[in-house]
DNA sequence: CTGTTATTCCATCAACTACTGGAATATAGT
DNA sequence: ACTATATTCCAGTAGTTGATGGAATAACAG
């Protein structure tokens, strides 16, 4: 009897580890956090990490052997994406046990987007209350396809590079809440930069959109 | 600027794969369900997991590393434990995904906790609404030490071993409800089988301690 | 100071992993 | 059928990890 709950044990855990060696390399996991913001194919995943496509294809084996992404093929091309929601909440569970455990990662973040300690971010349930106000424009700035793929309900899309361009879309009256795809990255920070030199009022949102997702809050999808 | 935004992103995900390395073993996988049960030595880890003493020690250096235990000194021993919360629940959602993704691990389960399937577990929530009317007994079944570093608040202790001595303890007019380690673990299906024979009204609760408290429910500690 | 117990350090070997470049396969277009 | 493109498969190599046994260290009890 303990001998063969032992056995169980032992054999369970092996199976815990697949998932666990799945995001025990940098690459996976970067990975991973692309396919949680949509579906892609093998070579545009190598070009967004600079990988080779040989690479990147035997590391979405591995993704796969775990279960973890899923594929579609398209004629001549192959798109993956994460298996579902779940995946995306974990990864992003292993972000945030990283940053409270890792005192490197606050430092690296803290290095590199100097001015996100400056401006304290709005939460996730005063957004909610806003958006019923109408007060408020919610800018998704991430390239266009991420934000097709599957963006906060009520957000327009302003991919970072248009920003500049587009700026006249954008009240001087209401507030402005950008949000990008997570905690650590820069392309909020940087846009939010862009309209306070312009002049209109900003805030960021917490964390990005896996965040948002995770936490069960209303999402939209398509252009 | 976009080098070195690449730059941090890479540097990020290397720590974050800290992270995944650290459970990426199934090794240090139960060595941390064990810890997030409670405080430990070297050698009742080594023991209770059956590996040696060097090789317990090599991967609590490993685990200590990515920071995700702590250590405490008291006379020759040294005592690990769980850094803290988050880790445990990180775990805990590890084994979720498992358990979601792999269909191996339900496989496992149900060939070695065969009647788990027959009987539906008492939800959390329910728990809580049945706490307050005084009908149930709750019994924690793991080993008294760990009852004492935590459990539900309200459960009274009878280890498995014991059971079948404590049975007049029992009031054969509540439900008894019983719970242990994670939805995996094998004591308290036992435990239930055992009071189902002697004419107790049972119910299983839904996974177990570590489940309870990332719920933020109720926990109390001490004998 | 000596012996005992618990833990960590170190060296070693076998097993595994990551990346590379080149060959093979699959689909679509001509 | 022929070509081009996207992806995967296959070897080879360098580097890393996991387990083991023996030596070193640290705290304590006599």
């Amino acid at each position: 009897m303990t001998a063969t709950s032992a056995e169980l044990r032992s054999d369970l855990h092996e199976q815990f580890a697949r998932i666990g060696k799945a995001v025990a390399s940098p690459r996976r996991i970067e990975l991973l956090e692309l396919l949680c913001q949509g579906e892609r194919s093998v070579d545009a995943l190598a070009r967004a990490t600079g990988m080779t496509v040989t690479n990147v294809s035997q590391h979405l084996q591995e993704l796969s052997a775990a279960r973890l992404v899923a594929r579609r093929r398209d004629g001549t091309r192959i798109y993956y994406r994460a298996a579902d929601d779940t995946v995306c909440s974990f990864v992003t569970e292993l972000g945030a046990v990283a940053r409270e455990r890792l005192p490197e990662v606050e430092r690296l973040a803290a290095e590199h987007i100097d001015d996100s300690t400056k401006m304290e971010p709005l939460t996730r349930s005063e957004l909610l209350r806003r958006l019923g106000r109408g007060d408020t424009v919610v800018v998704d700035v991430r390239p266009m396809e991420e934000y097709a793929s599957g963006h906060i309900a009520g957000a327009i899309s302003i991919p970072l590079d248009e920003l500049g361009r587009r700026l006249r879309e954008l009240p001087k009256t209401k507030l402005i809440v950008a949000y990008c795809r997570g905690p650590f990255c820069v392309l909020a920070p940087q846009a939010l930069a862009l309209l306070r030199r312009r002049g209109f009022r900003t805030r960021r949102l917490e964390d990005g959109l896996p965040e948002w997702r995770a936490a069960g809050l209303p999402i939209a999808s398509g252009s």
